[in-house]
DNA sequence: CATCGATATGGCCGATCGAACATATCGGAG
DNA sequence: CTCCGATATGTTCGATCGGCCATATCGATG
């Protein structure tokens, strides 16, 4: 129920200066996707529909092409929507998440049982 | 020359509720053995002493066993080394940092590649 | 043309963060 | 017993961040 915080790492793929994505980004967009709405996928995470609002800006903005179209008024009120670079985005993002995982799992066990002594 | 972003990903590596290291730590970390001194460390990072300082407490303590051991006075007026945990974990972080940037190259080329049309 | 729901923004505020400056302390060496 | 270099801490200041409240705007529909 907490895909972000699965137990390993946090990852945040860079790709330019401002261009880049991490767990909670890909989260949001995912809410995104499912909601239709940028204040529903906020609200579902437990943010403000300011913040992720300022989100989808800067994943628009720094990406130089918008991973999010949104819409005001009209028929269903408005609403926001992956796009399909976003979608991509998103997709990559979860393929990396699970493929870091899966290179890392076992040093982390390891890791885990070396400080484990201690907080017994 | 800059190890940390080689240009893929930022990786955080969770070990429990405190416990955690990152690039900038990771980096911290392999300065203070390398010169022997956490103000030696911080200044090479361009960080002020206190704040690096303050990172190996927060390795220490969130660890629940000291990765760096601290020295003051005596005849080499102190000084900082990596106990043999610090250095495990230290070498466990990079190994798993080369293994997540072997499992992403090749998403993150592809999401470089499709970003780029625009800031051509 | 009034309505409604979601986007789009601005302002205020308390929390956090890191830089900068200031000391205090340790402990072997001279 | 002073000196020195690095650890150990506190204080203050400015910037940033996110939460909260308020408001403006859009635009198809009835």
């Amino acid at each position: 129920m907490d895909k972000t915080a699965s137990g390993l790492g946090h990852l945040r793929i860079v790709l330019s200066d401002k261009a880049y994505i991490g767990p909670g980004r890909a989260d949001l967009l995912e809410g995104i996707a499912a909601t239709g709405s940028i204040s529903a996928a906020g609200k579902a995470m437990g943010m403000s529909y300011k913040r992720a609002w300022g989100l989808v800006q800067a994943l628009n903005e720094g990406f130089g092409r918008p991973l999010v179209e949104t819409a005001r008024g009209g028929a269903g009120q408005g609403g926001a929507q992956l796009t399909a670079l976003g979608r991509d985005v998103l997709a990559r993002y979860r393929a990396m998440q699970t493929a870091t995982e899966a290179a890392i799992v076992a040093d982390v066990t390891a890791l885990r049982a070396a400080i484990s002594d201690i907080s017994k």
